[in-house]
DNA sequence: AACTATTTATAAGA
DNA sequence: TTCTTATAAATAGTT
């Protein structure tokens, strides 16, 4: 629709290109908008020039709102074709967790490379977004848990071997003293150099 | 452009409103495939119809990447608009990061108890919560970086402990034979009972 | 940025 | 749904 029909290829003038940019960019978002107005809808278009530029345009507010409601489109699907419910993901045995982890991931998978949407209905999603986000909070909190636990361990084993070594610093001391009251060469058993008192080194933790 | 003007409004009658949708919706991902191949740049379109079936289009492959780009659009705004940089963050001194910490809350504490969020544009809230986001990621990765860091400290220091340890049993084994083979009393100056062999405890860790 | 000759999209009808 | 076609809208090249 212009002087002349163009090609449907990569406009090779840089000026040019930027020029019907600009002016398609324009004339999209108002037939985006023409649409979402006319028919009702809700939709979002995001663009990103070839200079690294981000344009968007939606209905609804923001886009992230309907990138939120295209979660919950996908995490519904996903809820329909999941075998597994509540019970099972939060209380079940070891089984059945590792099934129902192996099942979500499954489906998470398949939510998002899957293309046919037309399936889904809309009446759970919000159901579902609460539990995904509740698994992985759920699976965060553990995997602190663990972390957490084994720094400890690792705290009270130091603790325990520094005590240990102590003492058999004073030991070692003790001994020596022994050999030099009764007129043997002291010295000889002293810790070698490179193992001093090991006391102000865990600062970082 | 049709056979007659048509105002810029919901269509009433539901058939007219579908067919116009279908045709409108065909139209507006040509129109966003021409941009796409004329211009080359990436775009995403996304369309919840009034019956809540949701139609994608997108050059790139798939909509996930678009989507991807966006996110990592907003960190590299978030990490702008960020006094600190990437470097500063990690490396830089404590004050700086208290800084852009404290700038931060600041900034979600205005964000959510002025008097005047309600003037906040919807823009302006989608930005808030990209870079709040990206600052959680940002948090939870060096969270982790400092925990698997302290880890791996206290490994070390289990690890120094235990050889100084082994040395210094070897030395009092030592000295014990000494005052053996010299005729003295052994055995005062074993070891207490209550620190064992200290070998085979770690396995947790 | 404005203009305008053309092409393109589409509303209504079949 | 699909096709047809008159007409509205978008826009390529120009100024």
């Amino acid at each position: 629709m212009g002087r002349k029909k163009v090609e449907l290829k990569r406009i090779e003038k840089k000026i040019c290109r930027q020029i019907t940019f600009s002016k398609r960019r324009n004339g999209l978002i108002k037939k985006a908008r023409d649409l979402s107005v006319l028919c009702d809808v809700q939709l979002a278009l995001l663009v990103f020039s070839s200079t690294g530029k981000l344009y968007e345009f939606s209905t609804a507010g923001s886009v992230a709102q309907i990138l939120k409601r295209r979660r919950s489109h996908f995490e519904e699907k996903a809820a329909l074709s999941n075998g597994a419910n509540d019970a099972e993901l939060y209380h079940g045995k070891y089984e059945k967790k590792i099934k129902s982890c192996a099942e979500l991931l499954r489906i998470i998978h398949r939510s998002f490379e899957d293309s046919n949407f037309e399936e889904l209905t809309l009446s759970d999603l919000e159901q579902t977004e609460m539990q995904i986000d509740a698994a992985l909070r759920h699976t965060r909190a553990r995997k602190m848990q663990l972390m957490l636990e084994s720094m400890n361990a690792l705290h009270e084993k130091v603790e325990t071997l520094r005590e240990e070594n102590q003492l058999l610093q004073t030991q070692v001391s003790a001994m020596n003293n022994s050999f030099e009251t009764n007129g043997m060469v002291p010295g000889s058993f002293e810790p070698p150099s490179g193992f001093p008192q090991e006391q102000a080194t865990l600062s970082l933790l």
